[in-house]
DNA sequence: TATTGTTATACTCTATAACTATA
DNA sequence: TATAGTTATAGAGTATAACAATA
């Protein structure tokens, strides 16, 4: 029923006004009081983060490639042979999680994993000719993505809102 | 493997040190370049969002309920006899996902669900008495909750930030 | 005994589609 | 014909637990 969902997060309203500028319907919808929600710093992160993730799901649509596996990939072109527990760690997610985002990569020819030569246990992942190509088409949206938000700041304020966020994020 | 995860959101790490901070290792894991990362808007979002997901999953965590039900509820309480598509509006999720909290909530006797003489499509939510006073609870968490966050903000800080964020969900 | 990677499983949150009843 | 609510289903993203190989 919502429109530009493509993900568990629910759907940012471009057209909240939309049920507002059509004809009034015989029984309106009265407006109703937001409460204290607005003046949470919790609720408005996430409200942004959502906006943010819809506004990022929508433009890598049609690459069908998902925000995690693009810091995943970004992880891997900058650190070649990263450990896959290294990705986990970085990434703040469990390495279970890791490895099946790697099989589908490796699937598509994105990467491979290597044996390491120094410690056995690990499985070093390398970016393969094609993966570092089809990266550098996805920073390309992924700045275009960025832009649409960024231009909603100065370069001041900006630099302001992201170490105002790293403190929440230490 | 990760610790103190509830939720599909990845576990933030107060403790991103204890790898580091044991014995050395054998074979140490390199250090890694982070890349480009840490100067995303949408990174930092993100990352700032699990961070305080998590604290309040942890917050709320005896009560056994979800951050998305705590809004729902203040949302009631303000609006007596709310209609759910209301909720869905405000909140952003799909009506659907309305009705499962709210069965939910009808369940655990916190709120009920009462036909509108206006307009008889509609269910109007109220709060029960008990639901009033675990909401009062709730209330308590969540500022509890939001205290460990906006600390590290003075008065003006938090205003900027949570200005800034409103213009990214407008 | 601890760590890396793996597999199998399950959970949370959410959307989509089709339906009912009302309007 | 459109809207509010409902049901049933599916999917994304992630965690947990148990295990093998290696350290």
């Amino acid at each position: 029923m919502k429109k530009d969902a493509t993900n568990h997060v629910k759907t940012r309203n471009p057209g909240a006004a939309e049920k507002r500028s059509t004809k009034e319907p015989v029984a309106p919808l009265p407006p109703i009081s937001v409460g204290l929600l607005p003046n949470l710093l919790g609720y408005n992160v996430r409200r942004a983060q959502i906006a943010l993730w819809r506004d990022l799901i929508r433009s890598l649509g049609e690459r069908k490639v998902r925000p995690a596996v693009f810091s995943l990939l970004v992880l891997a072109e900058a650190n070649h042979g990263i450990a896959q527990i290294q990705l986990a760690n970085q990434l703040d997610v469990d390495k279970a999680t890791i490895v099946g985002l790697i099989d589908r990569l490796q699937k598509q020819k994105w990467v491979t994993r290597k044996q390491s030569t120094v410690d056995r246990r690990r499985q070093g992942i390398y970016l393969t000719a094609l993966g570092k190509r089809e990266l550098e088409k996805l920073k390309r949206t992924m700045i275009e993505h960025e832009a649409r938000f960024t231009r909603l700041f100065s370069a001041d304020e900006l630099m302001q809102l992201i170490g105002f966020l790293r403190r929440i994020h230490p």
